[in-house]
DNA sequence: CATCAAACTTGACGCCGTCAAGATAACGCA
DNA sequence: TGCGTTATCTTGACGGCGTCAAGTTTGATG
């Protein structure tokens, strides 16, 4: 994880880049989104604050960059999630929320700066590609709950293409849940539950049990909703 | 309002406090709450950046009077809704989901504010009861529509009493949905799909109907999963 | 009217992000 | 190999931020 300095010799660092998103990852597990500065970033990476304006613009742009990031890491978490499911008879969709959640917990910091818009150059490239790429996982596994056939693009269509699409109300019923319960978690929403006996623990096992029941529960209910009276819809 | 200056005449201001809450809240609604300065404020209020310290301590001080007015609106506009869902035969419930939506969509600064925990004084009277409050109503609702008995007190007791609460998993299941959807779309993580023909307000129609039908589904078939196998919970 | 506490100002401190100008090092090409 | 070009990094400065200590003004209380 630390990149370890290749070879810091004088004035020229070697990959200040990589350099500064380590420490930028490292000041957002410590201090939190709130403690989060450019220049100690650049103070950790033991180069002058106006040294990272050359890769990352400002810091917009590495902020950019730790979204970009983090939502690559969702979407590999929650491949990782679904193949485990896959193998282990479990559910598919039930695992990527659980991974969403998880994911969300070992990193409140990075998370919070991917989906918290407190900013972020949202015309990146690859912060647009890596959204859209963790949307499309969580677009494919709601239709596959839904046992709705899926475009061999999903991972990379856009977003706003989805606008119409039949299955959008379950998708964001879905992804509301998780987004929902994730953020309320790490952003204290739940600390006096958490104070209870059992703490943290005995909320995500709920989450993980009765509330991945009920959110399967809704999908399937709305599946067969679907199939019983389709032009309710829309 | 705007408090309007009620005997602005020279050094002593009158009312700093509730000038300062109106700026606050003035700049969370042109800038956002990543626009938003102390100094700025104190500015508006046409006072030096030092005075607002006695009345609020410190910037975190200024932002837990505004996270209190944002739980207290909350409060009132989930009731209002209450009341006229009672009058027209709507749904309880899914009437709060709507008012907490159209709270968050009217004021997301504030909004953001009172959720975001940017850090606030987590220790404040105030606060705390105003947030005990909304969370009562929530509870209240759910318990209501699973056709459980609901206790007196439910709008001052601790939350962390709920933690072993039979229904616990519904109301944090209502709670996950609302506040993420909630998120999401001031967050503007649903703004490609705002982008297309009928924008946010298809949005909103698609929350209040189809997701509202699968959230109050799924809080009545955990009621009746309830009746039938009370044991499997917890 | 004298006194005193509360309310507010002034000035300063250290931090922040960013910019312009200069120093340095790596790289391509002769 | 040597030289120029270009990317990289430093230095120093700017304005703005939150906050504190000390001083000033005001309204209230006796």
């Amino acid at each position: 994880m630390d990149t370890k300095v290749s070879k810091r010799g004088g004035y020229h660092h070697g990959d200040l880049r990589q350099a500064m998103i380590d420490a930028a990852e490292a000041v957002l597990a410590e201090k939190g989104v709130g403690g989060f500065t450019l220049r100690e970033c650049a103070r950790r990476a033991g180069v002058s604050p106006a040294a990272p304006a050359h890769h990352f613009g400002n810091l917009v742009g590495l902020l950019t960059a730790i979204a970009t990031l983090g939502f690559d890491d969702l979407s590999q978490e929650m491949e990782t999630a679904v193949a485990k499911a896959q193998a282990s008879g479990g559910d598919r969709l039930a695992a990527i929320c659980e991974a969403y959640l998880a994911v969300a917990l070992a990193r409140p910091g990075r998370f919070r700066v991917a989906f918290g818009r407190l900013g972020l150059k949202n015309n990146d490239e690859e912060l647009r590609r890596a959204a859209i790429r963790a949307f499309g996982i969580l677009v494919r596994e709601t239709k596959l709950a839904l046992g709705h056939e899926i475009d061999s693009d999903v991972l990379t269509r856009l977003p706003s293409s989805y606008a119409g699409d039949l299955d959008l109300a379950e998708i964001l019923f879905v992804w509301s849940v998780t987004h929902g319960f994730s953020t309320m978690l790490i952003d204290g929403q739940l600390a006096p539950l958490e104070m209870q006996p059992g703490g943290r623990g005995r909320l995500i096992a709920l989450y993980s049990g009765r509330l991945m029941e009920m959110l399967l529960a809704a999908v399937r209910a709305s599946a067969s909703l679907t199939l019983a009276n389709p032009a309710s819809h829309g």
